[in-house]
DNA sequence: CAGTGGTCTAGACCACACA
DNA sequence: GTGTGGTCTAGACCACTGC
């Protein structure tokens, strides 16, 4: 089995999941050791732990010290989505990008939103409503409040021509983001910025952002009808 | 600036990461070569190169050979779902799990299902409904469809006791799986199952699996009102 | 306490993409 | 061509944890 090539470490993980998918390595059992694995295929243990270390992240196997390498029983596979800007969703699904401000307001955090991101009793928010459009269709209503303290500026900033989403992309970074998704029924409102029936199904993502701790946004995204969130893995 | 310790690739990667976000290195500026940041920190290359490979794999930054590597202008962030066992999902919520099969046939494939996973004229499913309860109360209804092709065992398998979910998992290996949610209103039928109203919305995971090109499963799973898929990144 | 994975190093060669 | 990132190596020491 010997070859002139160098082993890489996508050669060896492909080695490892094909023992696992044939049993070799039964789901629960102990794998060999770096040290075994690297002599048995030629290569340096580093290359062997970079394969095995990318498995471990994928949630395939599960590394201990001193306990060793198993096979998950149970997978836990993780599927990865992207988070784009609304704009370069739509733009990549080859439409036209159409935003429109509805309203803004600069007001004290109301408790609800005080309790959901962490803010003090007297912390102005500023609140904006808008809409994006995909080839004029309504794809998406967004409900943001910003945490004044985190941005100053914001204040300034005018929301008329440029969506909050893409100015806080470009001009305030975050350390952190909790996302949620979920499904609701549209009320009235909604319904009519959406071209959608009261009571309807959407699909509501809403998300909060901080940097260092610091709470910077908070945002519920609604999708317009038969949106669909997809990705491979 | 001198320290006995020994540089770790973290310790890089969250300097870089201030630097990105103090605005040293600006989005869509272009950073210093591994080297020279090696240099600078006092460590290998490889260390660098390690840090530098994560933030890439976040959407930090964008790397490029010979064009060198830049701060991400939209950092594309990838957040990432856990995908469990239905079951290991309400014992996380600390709450009492409960199968329940409602129904099995053997049928040929139908147009749209053949359509959807890509299969032949003449392939067989198999195909299950069951319920999966927290508690005793519908957390999620699944309707899932199987390649008996790909594994002719299944016919012999008693799901009246064990879910297909549960069986998939521990008895067939995947290599690429097609995830999808969206919102949906419940027909009569699922509300009967979910204790809903017809017409309420609920939140629905759609799941294809292949292995190495073979086809393996469809999975519709509906869940019960109220759910909510949430990570953070 | 001893074995396994986790990480760092210093050096080397390669592959790709831009000029 | 040539510079940058991508990867491999051989060796070393460390850290955790099961025994």
């Amino acid at each position: 089995m010997l070859s002139g090539e160098k082993i890489s470490y996508r050669d060896v993980k492909n080695e490892i999941l094909n023992r696992i998918h044939n049993r070799i390595w039964a789901p629960g059992s102990l794998m060999p050791g770096e040290i075994e694995l690297a002599e048995e295929f030629g290569c340096a243990r580093a290359t062997v732990n970079r394969a095995m270390r990318e498995l471990a992240e994928e949630g395939i196997i599960d590394r201990k010290r001193k306990a060793g390498t198993r096979v998950n029983i149970a997978p836990v596979r993780h599927a990865k989505f992207e988070i784009p800007l609304v704009r370069s969703e739509i733009e990549a699904l080859g439409a036209t990008y159409r935003y429109a401000f509805i309203s803004r307001s600069v007001e004290v955090a109301p408790d609800w939103l005080r309790a959901q991101i962490g803010l003090g009793d007297e912390d102005k928010v500023l609140h904006i409503e808008c809409m994006h459009y995909a080839n004029n269709a309504p794809f998406q209503f967004e409900d943001r409040w910003i945490n004044v303290a985190a941005a100053p500026q914001i204040l300034d900033v005018d929301f008329s021509t440029i969506s909050p989403n893409e100015w806080l992309v470009s001009e305030l970074p975050f350390s952190d983001a909790e996302i949620s998704f979920s499904a609701s029924a549209v009320d009235e409102r909604l319904a009519r910025f959406l071209s959608m029936y009261k009571g309807e199904p959407h699909f509501l993502s809403e998300r909060v952002t901080w940097l260092k701790g610091m709470p910077i946004t908070f945002a519920q995204m609604s999708y317009g009808r038969g949106y669909r969130m997809t990705t491979r893995y």
